[in-house]
DNA sequence: GCGTACTATATCCACATTGGATATATCCAA
DNA sequence: TTGGATATATCCAATGTGGATATAGTACGC
């Protein structure tokens, strides 16, 4: 489709949601993702770790190791937060969606049936 | 992602939208999505014959030449409408878009800010 | 200590969708 | 008949994803 300036990935709005409450590690993510969403949206190892890095690079998360601030916590974890700029990004996307369920609503599509009675 | 049953493309759902208040020909669609998005999502046209295509397949449009209750229309034009499926997949993607947004609405993520003043 | 299941991160491959370019052909006005 | 807009179709490269796989730490029972 199109929208170059601010385009944004549906797996990577997803983290930026789980973010949005507090810092967690990618699995967690995972798993409020699924929970949060009912388990309609399910992210594959693959597209969730993917996806982080790519967030990490643009600065819309950052991360640091878990052993740095929670006592007993797992070593292996990666803690990411979400960032100011992820979250105007995540609100630039919310913004988005809104404008794309008016656009859905300018047609007829939506118009209640069953209005014969 | 996930939603193995019912899925449907950023593309095809705006194709389907803009069959929703009558039928058009391919050419038609595309000016009709960008108009209708003011410009925010433009189909190439890559993009837009090959959706058309899997749409067809799916079952979700018909189509025949214009020159069947046209008189004067162009004789390349192939004209598409929606069928009764392709109203209910496009509702269906509505309300997927409608739980997402209150997915995201869950988080404090739009939460109102700057209410200092 | 040992095995095992779960947690956790990372990488690889195949597949689907997309944008953009290109190819073809028709319509219309000069 | 030339040229530009209309109209459809196909190809290619790039991107995002699901699922499988790899690797390793943690927790628990024995």
């Amino acid at each position: 489709m199109k929208d170059p300036s601010s385009r944004i990935t549906p797996a990577a709005f997803q983290i930026l949601l789980s973010l949005a409450d507090g810092q967690r590690h990618g699995y967690a993510i995972m798993q409020e993702v699924e929970q949060r969403t009912r388990g309609e949206v399910l992210l594959a190892p693959g597209t969730l770790y993917r996806s982080l890095h790519r967030l990490l690079q643009e600065g819309l998360v950052e991360s640091h190791h878990s052993a740095e601030d929670a006592s007993s916590a797992d070593s292996r974890r990666r803690v990411y937060r979400i960032t100011q700029k992820g979250v105007a990004t995540a609100r630039q996307e919310t913004q988005r969606l809104q404008r794309l369920l008016a656009s859905a609503a300018a047609t007829s599509l939506l118009d209640p049936v069953g209005t014969d009675g």
